[in-house]
DNA sequence: TTGCTCCTCACGTCACGTGAGGTGGC
DNA sequence: TTGCTCCTCACGTCACGTGAGGTGGC
């Protein structure tokens, strides 16, 4: 909270600086290369050196951001800063894409139970249990990956019960979320929404992150290491 | 809950098929490729087909998991597996290294807060809400991670008070998981406490990732897309 | 014979890191 | 002049993916 008075641009290092808090593997030459691969553009010296505005940073840690918490690709990164509202996403996630019609991203069951590779009656559980639902007469396209890790489960001998322990858990901790997040969504200033859903999903990145190393001490703990 | 009948061996396509509910990213390019990294030394049949034993498919699982959950590269991950007793770890984390003496995983309180860039009142709190702990006088392993993480949702506004909620949401998970691998702990077999660790962390790895799919739709459906 | 699975090997790709050799600025 | 920061450009690396061209097995 060391209050900086605004400076009109930053040195390389600067930035380096900056980020590094938040993103401690960040090194220069991944800030010449996301410049080289066309991500950022900042400014240059008389003498060639970069200058960074703090709308060049914002960029760089929304790339950043993306890269760790959805693991997107460059060329994916690119395409969204290039054209912000275009919902240009026909089917980039690496599951789905099952040969669904045109640009739907919208499921048959008959799809869903094939794709997931699950019973019907199973679907009905999961159905039950509020782990998936319909919209419509078709489902998501987060039914599918719940549907496939689900089914993955079971192999495990994790039943239907058990997976409702879960549901209920990642309900607690959504909720959370919003309310954390109430505030962005109530202000109604120009891309007020955008925002508060971006940071709902950063902080949701992070506390599965949290989630699962609390996970880890514990099972250490109940010496299941 | 398919009893199927113990193989003696399993083609590279039947390996794949039994990874890809936990690891849906993986392909037989990449089985093949870790092979020809010296990571996994499957046998052959008479025409050169690859024969995987079970030990062959757990060590896969295990390159896997080390890959996807700690971040290893390939190089340190054989080292491990190579001498797999010796305690080898010389600041091969991302994080740390910060100059702690010879092989100590454990940390000192003032490591622990620089490491994790925390105050001490935070981790005051942190130990107070139960997410961090002492072991003796000092901290383990999980406890950086576990404060950096919590640092890292601070600065979005979550307080000490949400992290409980996140907190009780993992213990409730992890104390599911150990009801679903109590049959196995109970076995006296050789091997049997390990093989349960084992199950324990890939149930967890999987649970962990539906908790994540659960929550992108909730957040979905809040408006927060 | 027909599918299907599996094989090797060369090459491509993505996201960077390294290092040589040099310039700019207080 | 001395450090320090910064620059480019070529090359290396890590972890795979792709695709051609072929063989094996029920």
């Amino acid at each position: 909270m060391t209050a900086q008075p605004a400076r009109a641009y930053y040195g390389i290092g600067e930035v380096l600086a900056q980020l590094s808090g938040e993103f401690p593997n960040i090194r220069e030459s991944k800030i010449r290369f996301l410049e080289s691969e066309g991500l950022i553009e900042p400014a240059r010296s008389p003498s060639g050196y970069r200058r960074f505005r703090r709308h060049d940073v914002e960029r760089l840690r929304y790339i950043l951001t993306a890269q760790r918490d959805h693991y997107l690709p460059l060329r994916v990164i690119k395409e969204r800063l290039d054209s912000p509202d275009s919902a240009s996403s026909a089917g980039n996630t690496p599951y789905g894409q099952a040969g669904a019609g045109a640009g739907a991203t919208m499921l048959t069951r008959a799809e869903l139970l094939e794709g997931a590779g699950i019973e019907s009656a199973f679907l009905d559980e999961l159905e039950e249990f509020g782990l998936v639902h319909r919209r419509g007469r078709q489902y998501g396209p987060d039914a599918l990956s719940v549907a496939r890790l689900a089914e993955a489960l079971s192999r495990f001998g994790v039943q239907a019960r058990h997976l409702r322990v879960i549901k209920a858990a990642a309900e607690r901790e959504t909720s959370l979320i919003e309310q954390v997040v109430a505030p962005l969504q109530r202000q109604r200033s120009a891309g007020a929404a955008e925002r508060a859903g971006q940071t709902a999903r950063e902080i949701a990145a992070v506390s599965m992150r949290l989630h699962a190393a609390l996970m880890d001490a514990e099972l250490g703990e109940a010496g299941l290491a």
